[in-house]
DNA sequence: ATGAAAGCGCTAACAT
DNA sequence: ATGTTAGCGCTTTCAT
């Protein structure tokens, strides 16, 4: 397996020389141009077919002075959520014979923005941006002001200058105060990330709103870690050591989830029996576990088409207001959720080992 | 908010004009290059301030006939292992001045070549390759056909002409034989996906050769589905339908763990109390359930950090044959693993609702 | 119907 | 120490 110098891939030349015309005909060739003979266009396919030919993108994009890449940007790429986005805007932006180009921030709005120059580095014809926290954050700023074509999705609820798609928290949210009050529950816990502005303010509201409307008794704790999941943790362990008992746990978003059950766990609290919970986004664990968890699905699908959609009418020229699309998302209820249980057994403080 | 032409970027002209020099030394400032006079060095930093001016990377690296891209393609995005694959080889890019552009194969080995064109096309600097299958897919295949600089990772053992870095799936399986062992367990159903070939071989013969071994009078049955998950989950269902009743299941990867789950559900059996589970691959979410998920946690970072190793060396123009890398695992027992049941309670047949 | 020439934004020899 | 020139691989007038 010799390991020389692999053999410089084949430019378009090499094939005009080997079709006898000039670089500029094979060029029209390949791009269907009609005014060629058809003798000529013969020739160049058997000497592309003979040499295994294909343009290299970027030279091409150079030269055109416009680069079919599309950039996205989300905060990470290890949850099912972003994992399946970036999926999705992929086979989309394929589809209209551009790259996707993926970076993930790690929720640092330092790297957001570095990554967001590095695309503007490039060229990029547009930016999916998924912000660590919202529309204001220094991301959206750099590309108001650089003028780049972009759209904002999931934490955010709409832009001033860019479109914007994401889930209807609002609503989703108040479905699930909806099915807690229906069930009697009449203290609960919400938890979530301050950090993700907008959106946590919307799935906060749409909960507060609602069962306040239905009861105007139910007490609502909350508790908003500003950045990171650590001291949400912390807070969660707090409140229930001070002997707060809520009888559910709304979760904001997926971590606070697995925070939630874990802190459970600690106090060997079973679900539903001793609590119930609720989590903002559903994973395909959540379905098998004892017992399953209640979650809400946010329409992932719907989000990234239409994602590309304005984006791609954006590129193409599309001028007007910015627009601010929600899509619905369903809730699925599941055995996490119970009735609230009158008689407060203590739950033994017993923490177990996980090896 | 004008949504006018966006004003070109400045290009390296620019700059040279604004600063009385030419585009070449421009290019040599930028560059670090110091043969540049110091006040002429100062005039170009201060014109590249007041442009905003930065490189485009792409232009450069047209001429310099050597792209700073590594692709890399993997068979999803939406799991944990491989999302988080590609957050490492990302940031190790980087560090290195490369950019990684990320494709997901979804499994199929057509998208895996076709995707791998697309990388040619791009004329990428190197590739990390997870693929679909083992390293005969079509995809090795190309990359030996066009001489391109790669490696492989995760579902290769080895490869003739490529660097490999996987999981030591060997050790780690006869590790989870010799936990079931210990405990009493003679009767293990092991699941997996056939398709994933030398990888899932290893870590079944892995598991088969010790737990020979430590009891040969251990039953071991295997169900393996060639392609998709949903197969599988039929056989498992005909297999438990036709009474069998091992003490324990083993799974050889994530998505197997996630159905032998919902099998024990459906059958309202519960882990460890009715039959032990072990899977290959941790998740979050394994720590947090009742009861937790003993898994084998691969390590990632290890083998992402190797990965880009061995592939930068290639790119640096290292020969030499092919080396292949195994990066041990970690088995985390947790409560999903409990002693075999002498007498074996028939587990109530319900099936449970999910909504 | 075709090709020569110019040039996208940049860099690397080579002069000076 | 700097600028001129040529050209990476491609596309696009614009003559012919």
């Amino acid at each position: 397996m010799a390991k020389g110098a692999q053999p410089k891939r084949p430019s378009i030349h090499d094939v005009a020389r080997r079709a006898g015309v000039s670089a500029a005909t094979v060029s029209k060739v390949m791009h269907g141009v009609p005014t060629v003979k058809a003798e000529n266009a013969e020739r160049v396919f058997e000497a592309v077919r003979q040499l295994g030919y294909r343009a290299d993108p970027l030279a091409s994009d150079l030269r055109r002075s416009k680069r079919r890449i599309i950039g996205a940007i989300v905060p990470e790429l290890e949850s099912e959520f972003f994992g399946s986005i970036v999926t999705h805007l992929e086979r989309l932006a394929e589809r209209r014979g551009y790259t996707l180009v993926a970076a993930s921030s790690g929720e640092s709005e330092e790297r957001e923005a570095e990554i967001l120059r590095r695309m503007e580095d490039w060229r990029v014809a547009g930016v999916v941006l998924a912000p660590v926290r919202d529309e204001h954050g220094p991301a959206g700023e750099m590309m108001r002001a650089q003028g780049m074509t972009g759209v904002m999705i999931d934490r955010v609820l709409s832009d001033k200058t860019f479109d914007t798609v994401s889930a209807d928290s609002l609503s989703a949210s108040a479905e699930v105060a909806r099915e807690l009050a229906d069930r009697g529950h009449r203290h609960v816990l919400v938890i979530g990330l301050g950090e993700q502005g907008a959106c946590v303010r919307a799935r906060l509201e749409g909960f507060r709103r609602t069962a306040e409307a239905l009861d105007p008794q139910m007490r609502i704790d909350v508790l908003l870690s500003e950045s990171s999941v650590e001291p949400l943790r912390g807070a969660i362990r707090d409140y229930f050591s001070r002997g707060e008992r809520p009888t559910a746990v709304f979760s904001l978003f997926l971590k606070g989830t697995l925070v939630a059950l874990s802190e459970f766990r600690r106090r060997g609290w079973h679900c539903p029996d001793d609590i119930s919970l609720i989590g903002f986004d559903d994973a395909e664990w959540m379905q098998v576990t004892w017992p399953s968890i209640a979650a809400v699905v946010q329409p992932v699908e719907r989000i990234a088409a239409h994602a590309m959609e304005r984006l791609f009418r954006r590129i193409d020229g599309e001028t007007g207001p910015p627009m601010a699309r929600l899509e619905p998302c369903r809730f699925l209820v599941r055995e996490s959720i119970g009735m609230p249980r009158q008689e407060r057994r203590q739950g033994p403080k017993i923490s177990v080992v996980e090896t």
